[in-house]
DNA sequence: ATCTTTGCAAATCCTTTGCATCTCT
DNA sequence: AGAGATGCAAAGGATTTGCAAAGAT
């Protein structure tokens, strides 16, 4: 656990050497927060933890240094249901991993599938393409008991039309 | 071909009177640019192709017209790389399709899969989920004579990391 | 009369930028 | 000194909303 965290600086400091940039303190104290709290949060979230931290931290470095941390591959971006990306670390090696995600409790379950990736590929080289990414997230009602939807009809099979985009 | 124009106006028509709302020059012209030009467009296209009909409709209106086909189901919204949402009919009762979308000239292919569909299914399902909806893009360089990045080199495996949120 | 729509401008939300000020080396 | 970073406030782009005027029933 600490191990693990001892990694993650480590690698964020090694990768910004790198590009001969600086582990500074805000920047610091931002990759911490991702690493302890920080999954699936957007920015304005990931400001108020660090901000608990570090009262000096501003919006404008949150955003800048996630964008940051994106083009050096230590976090990877997603974009859910509502209009804000979310973040999480990204395992260096790791397997791709795509999201379920519940429309009423906004619980994410994540979940790897070799199958899917395939698929995907051969569909990309049928349509004469080269794939390079992807994205994709499913969305369902969630059976866990502390779900508000559990407390209501979960028997329409047409529920309220799918509006997926933002 | 006008058939089918006619009939999607009728079904426009339809769906809302069946909520009460009418079928308003603003909103026929919308459908109708829609229909004839509106393909993966967004709303700010749209309007601009509107605007070549009739002078008068507003920015707001487009905002508000599509907002009303989506809860009627009659078109749907994707968002591919730029952050706006981009619409197409939704056929009443078609099969659902996902986009591969060309990441150098934004070239958009359609396809359907029931594969996918089953896997993603299937997916949910283990989870403990009830699928209802999902949203699936593919990003990759196309071999297009067009395209641009024919033009360059089309060689690298490790092309610039893979950023896709918004 | 009443309920629906509209256009406009102002407001909102998320994100980026300009700029003067620091901080390291 | 000189590049890299930061905070703040202003700017940006996409979308929504308040409101008074216009339309339809």
């Amino acid at each position: 656990m600490t191990i693990e965290f001892d990694h993650w600086i480590a690698r964020v400091e090694h990768e910004l050497s790198r590009k001969n940039q600086r582990l500074t303190p805000q920047r610091r104290v931002i990759a911490e927060a991702l690493f302890h709290d920080g999954v699936h949060r957007n920015v304005d979230e990931l400001y108020q933890l660090v901000r608990d931290r570090d009262r000096t931290v501003g919006h404008a470095t949150v955003y800048r240094t996630m964008k940051l941390l994106q083009e050096l591959d230590l976090v990877s971006a997603n974009n859910f249901a509502d209009g804000s990306a979310r973040y999480e670390v990204a395992g260096a090696g790791d397997a791709h991993h795509d999201h379920l995600v519940c429309r009423t409790c906004d619980h994410i379950v994540e979940f790897e599938d070799d199958q899917v990736e395939r698929l995907q590929e051969a569909i990309a080289t049928r349509l004469g393409f080269v794939l390079r990414d992807h994205r994709m997230v499913l969305f369902g009602d969630c059976v866990r008991q502390a779900c508000p939807n559990r407390q209501t009809s979960n028997l329409r099979r047409t529920g309220p039309g799918s509006h997926a985009t933002r």
